[in-house]
DNA sequence: TCTGGGGTCCTAGGACCC
DNA sequence: TCTGGGGTCCTAGGACCC
């Protein structure tokens, strides 16, 4: 079973982990150089922080704190609403310069990157951290943000690395002291350990990082399932997880979901917000070319309990028009009167090719490539005038009763978002669009 | 520990077939 | 119809990640 282990681990990797510090704040700072050395928040459209510089850190902020708290416990922060477009700009910037040092460069996530640096000591000649500093360095002078980072034998150990000595550190792990690092780690911060397997690994005395990788291969493959059997080999030094360097340019599944507060119990506005939900994942899964085999709904209550409704498509599908009998079927079972509703949620599963979509007996084709034709005028008019410029009557809900909302507290960013993109249209001297299909 | 909006992978169990 | 064993496929739900 775990023999696939051998010829991956069979000689040592130099795995380094790159983690941005506080990146949205301190993209910020980089192009905002006045806000450097002061508090800054990003996540205003959400009303809770997204991102803390370190300034604010300093001062006890930390993420997903309620901005309401953070006037009170730093009055001086600047809070800025997140700004993803100009993010990721730096992220592919940070991307690029590691591939100039290595081709094997993964990117994890927006601010953080895995590199193998396997080999190269010989071409740069230097040691690995010599390597590693270089590309730190390469960074904070060409894009003006600090990376924190480690080397080890593996992923997981690199990680570890990576979050030992934050912000703007470099850690280095090598075999022989492996285990000064593991001893004082408790296992739930191990990259995927979670709290579940943490209590379960408690209960048979292991607290620390060391505990776990000194248990015997015995433990290990009886009481644990695949992702944790690999983790103790990982932190034993044996690379199992690959660095991967193709870009995922694809999707299982394109979810949509939102959390509206106040919780509301008017049938038409929670059945609007799952309207919205469905228009934009569909929209997002136009944008890939692909089509949902399967549709699944749900609506959470305040104790979040009650999973979704799940429905098979009779053809794979990204349009709202041929979702919306199934959505109304779903919602139907799961909402109740008298309820309160604190969020919707949509996902599109069992995505495939739109390319691949085999029209079936049934199917009235000229109808389908009508709507096809449709829905390209659709994406055009929205890519010309913003997300939702052209929207289903259903959805619209739920901007009348934000406008009805009276002085509640996330009413105003709602509607300072609305104003913005007017203004923004209006700026830009182009018509408001309010179409019904 | 949750906040909130995205995602992924794995496993157990049932349905169905030979 | 049950006896048995074995395989595959599908799905629900769990666990974890940023």
């Amino acid at each position: 079973m775990d023999n696939q282990f051998i010829s991956l681990s069979s000689w040592p990797r130099a795995i380094m982990h790159i983690d941005a510090d506080a990146f949205f704040a301190s993209c910020e700072q980089a192009i905002h150089p006045e806000l450097k050395g002061k508090p800054v928040i990003c996540g205003k459209e959400r009303g809770i922080v997204a991102a803390a510089s370190y300034e604010a850190k300093a001062k006890g902020i930390t993420r997903g704190v309620r901005l309401s708290d953070v006037k009170k416990i730093c009055p001086d922060a600047v809070i800025l609403p997140s700004d993803y477009e100009t993010y990721s700009l730096f992220s592919v910037r940070m991307f690029e310069i590691l591939r100039r040092f290595s081709p094997d460069v993964e990117e994890y996530s927006i601010d953080e990157a895995f590199v193998d640096l396997t080999g190269l000591r010989r071409s740069f000649h230097g040691p690995y951290e010599s390597i590693a500093e270089k590309m730190r360095r390469t960074i904070a002078t060409e894009l003006g943000i600090t990376v924190s980072a480690g080397v080890s034998l593996s992923k997981v150990l690199a990680k570890i690395g990576s979050k030992h000595n934050k912000p703007n550190g470099l850690t280095m792990i090598p075999g022989r002291e492996v285990h000064l690092y593991l001893a004082k780690l408790p296992i739930e911060k191990i990259w995927g350990i979670g709290p579940n397997t943490t209590a379960f690994l408690n209960k048979h005395g292991i607290t620390t990082a060391l505990d776990f990788a000194r248990k015997d291969e015995q433990f290990v493959t009886q009481y644990l399932s695949k992702p944790y059997r690999e983790v103790w080999h990982e932190l034993n030094g044996r690379s199992v997880y690959p660095v991967v360097t193709e870009t995922k340019s694809s999707y299982q599944s394109i979810s949509k979901a939102k959390t509206f507060t106040p919780p509301s119990q008017d049938k038409t506005f929670v059945f609007a917000q799952v309207s919205k939900n469905l228009e934009s994942a569909c929209i997002k899964a136009r944008r890939y070319k692909l089509a949902a085999t399967r549709l699944v709904v749900f609506l959470r209550t305040q104790d979040f309990t009650g999973s979704g409704v799940e429905i098979k498509l009779s053809r794979p599908t990204a349009y709202p028009v041929e979702l919306f009998g199934p959505l109304r079927e779903s919602f139907e079972q799961l909402y109740r009167p008298r309820t309160l509703f604190r969020q919707t949620g949509v996902v599109l599963a069992g995505l495939v090719a739109e390319a691949g979509v085999q029209y079936t007996l049934f199917d009235d084709t000229t109808k389908i490539e009508k709507m096809a034709k449709l829905y390209e005028c659709v994406d055009g008019l929205s890519r010309k005038f913003g997300k939702h410029a052209v929207q289903h009557a259903a959805s619209l809900p739920t901007k009348l009763q934000a406008q009805h909302e009276g002085e509640r507290g996330d009413v105003p960013q709602r509607k300072e978002h609305l104003f913005k993109g007017e203004n923004k249209r209006q700026r830009l001297g182009l018509p408001m669009l309010n179409i019904k299909v």
